[in-house]
DNA sequence: CGGTAGATTGAGAGTCCTCAAGCTCTGTGG
DNA sequence: CCACAGAGCTTGAGGACTCTCAATCTACCG
């Protein structure tokens, strides 16, 4: 090798107390995530009710299931705080995550409506969840349309999002597939305000990367070092920085779009 | 080869005069999908709402354009009969389809959400559809909610393929790809009424296959003759038959589940 | 000071891809 | 009625991208 390398790549230790606002306040009015330009405006009155249908707050750890991938879980959730992901395992073990999750983002939807679970969430680092009761999505519906929706929005943009993965999976070879997760995941984190100083937390493991674009984790950590000695990005002390956007974008075959307000129950 | 081949393998023809009940009705109260055991019943008055919401009917030829990749439409679909996928391109060209759409599948949901279209709808057949007013979907949502959730399972329900698709692409081997695609193809189809003494018409190519698998024409091929010289299937005149459905669905790691009734709008 | 999690690297093996032809069937036009 | 073109399927051969196996290394932790 031609490049000694010192950086330490380790996420962020995750005994450290959760850091500050990363718990949910007790009043939906006080919440820190909906101020952000990256979510729509409701009226009062609209949340009210969210603050109403919330059964509860909670952290989790890092690396604990949210969801199991086979059982049936009774609540929702919107994350407030943290990463997570969306995964499905082979009977063998082979594992794929789907996508990942954000603040901001809804967790357990589909459960409500396909069979069983199939799927599993898991948290990524500790994570503020607001929790929901499943069965009184029904009646959110029936009593604030609006609200509704804006859930079927939701549920609209994660498609998008795996559709995007899938086409990564099926189309893009492994440095394609690993640019693009980079630039989608930073343009991710600094829409919800998770970039300072051109950085972004970056809590995933190289085993992460591996198993959201379908690769081994040799050919990731090889692929990961070669973009890397490029200038491209750098992964450093559980950080990445976009060294080279637009270069990572032209490979990433990325095109850059204004992103729009999202919803947040 | 140890083995004649004298099948002609070709899909149906294109040019045959639309099979009977492939246009929809003009009242929904007549519509054929809608009676069958797949479909969730509902109200009398809900029926009325749909078929007001409903600006008309068309048939598209096979191969034809039902929504474009890079455009935004104004309308939403239900697929009445007929086959269709959706897909993506890469710039250059590279074509990930993200599902097959059979009968009763909505057609352009995320398209209302999600700022550009950036997936493209294609017939595989000629198909019948029934057309909405995207902009409609609002009052839809708020004069009658219980439809307004249904349309949520939908879409759900179609990430759900599309989780399922990502871990093929992700994480099955070739022929593991194959066999979901094709047990996959063959319940769905079996769901609404498309298998006929132990077949389903089968309008692929082996090109829309790999284009769906993430493989190359050429491996797609070997894989498919490796599968059905097993006699795990067969693939004749444009019809599937599972030779032997038990052993498919055990390397496609494919476990049986009851399929609920769908909503259909 | 071992033990563990995660990152790195090398080597060899395989799956899968690309290139290149040839084949079958269908539709078309002279 | 037959030649021809086009779409789709099949097969072989060689090469490339990824995978698996195996080790090593660093940082962190009890």
């Amino acid at each position: 090798m031609t490049q000694p390398h010192v950086s330490a790549n380790l996420p962020v230790a995750a005994a450290a107390p959760p850091p500050a606002g990363s718990t949910p306040p007790a009043r939906c009015t006080e919440c820190r995530l909906r101020c952000t330009a990256a979510f729509t405006p409701v009226s009062h009155d609209d949340l009210l009710f969210i603050e109403a249908f919330r059964t509860g707050v909670s952290i989790q750890p890092a690396g604990s299931s949210i969801v199991p991938e086979f059982r049936v879980g009774s609540r929702l959730y919107t994350l407030y705080s943290g990463w997570a992901f969306r995964y499905k395992t082979l009977s063998d073990g082979r594992r794929q995550i789907l996508n990942f999750l954000l603040p901001g983002d809804l967790i357990g939807l589909q459960e409500e409506f396909v069979d069983q679970s199939t799927h599993g969430v898991e948290a990524l680092t500790a994570v503020g969840l607001c929790e929901f009761p499943r069965d009184g999505l029904w009646d959110l519906f029936r009593q604030k349309p609006e609200l509704g929706y804006q859930i079927t929005w939701l549920a609209a943009r994660e498609e998008h999002l795996v559709d995007e993965n899938l086409l990564s999976a099926g189309r893009r070879t492994a440095a394609e597939r690993v640019a693009m997760l980079l630039v989608h995941l930073y343009r991710r984190a600094e829409r919800v305000g998770l970039v300072t100083e051109s950085r972004t937390e970056f809590p995933l493991t190289q085993q992460h990367i591996a198993d959201a674009l379908g690769l081994s984790l040799v050919h990731t950590n090889k692929t990961l070092r070669q973009l890397q000695r490029l200038g491209l990005h750098s992964i450093d002390g559980g950080y990445l920085t976009l060294e080279d956007p637009h270069a990572i974008a032209r490979i990433a075959d990325w095109v850059d779009r204004p992103m729009r307000r999202q919803p947040l129950i």
